[in-house]
DNA sequence: CGACATTACATGCACGCGCATCTAATGTCC
DNA sequence: GGACATTAGATGCGCGTGCATGTAATGTCG
């Protein structure tokens, strides 16, 4: 690899972090003031609102990019402010469903709207 | 905004949230294991070696992408593990200037192939 | 000069994270 | 059916992070 191209590869690197952090921080600072919730909560509740019924526990975390001890806690956080509801699956009864309740999908509805101004003033 | 360019700017954002975190962990994972530092530690190195002498701390924040506070105890765990020295700045004695040691210079040459590595098979 | 604001960095604190591990349920193979 | 591996999710633990604040040095303005 010569030494234009591998410069060239950093410096993608950096506009990706710089980017990433940039969204990330102002979306993280922002729904939490005005919503009470945390980015990666948001994508969360954004998964569970948008996909057909039930969603494993599993199914979260390629959504978000978090390990699975991770995602397990912020189901438990969004559980306890009883934004979503974690139910046993009877077909297979180590997993969990985790599903939105009214409260979370009203949360999520609100958060939206903060959500997409943010992506649309420092994504673009 | 329409409902297509909106759908645009979400895809957009999750395309650089999961590009980002596949990058980012892999080089946690990778630095860490094969040199011992993490991802924010190498371009905090990188920084160091390449900038032309004196660098304050401050410097470094907008480098790495961290909080002042972050950016102080990211320093001194550097030089906890001898790779920077901090050196009070005469001039103003409230700020110090970080430096790069020999062993940070040989620690970041060699982080350098395992950072570009996983950049080229991940980026790509 | 002296009081007050500002700046540069350090630090106490609460919290979210990943890793390793645990528990319980399910699958596999003889 | 019974022993063992595997899987889903929860949890103890150590650590890095941001926020708020502390400390010390510098700038500002009367």
């Amino acid at each position: 690899m010569s030494d234009v191209a591998e410069k060239e590869l950093v410096q993608e690197w950096h506009e990706l972090l710089a980017r990433y952090s940039a969204v990330f921080s102002t979306l993280e600072c922002r729904l939490q003031e005005s919503h009470g919730i945390g980015a990666n909560e948001f994508e969360a509740l954004e998964r569970l609102a948008t996909c057909d019924f039930k969603c494993r526990s599993a199914d979260l975390i390629s959504t978000i990019h978090l390990s699975q001890s991770a995602t397990s806690r912020l189901v438990a956080r969004l559980e306890k402010e009883g934004l979503v509801e974690r139910a046993l699956c009877e077909v297979d009864r180590r997993g969990i469903f985790v599903t939105i309740t009214d409260a979370g999908r009203e949360k999520y509805l609100a958060a939206k709207q903060t959500h997409r101004e943010v992506l649309r003033e420092i994504l673009r």
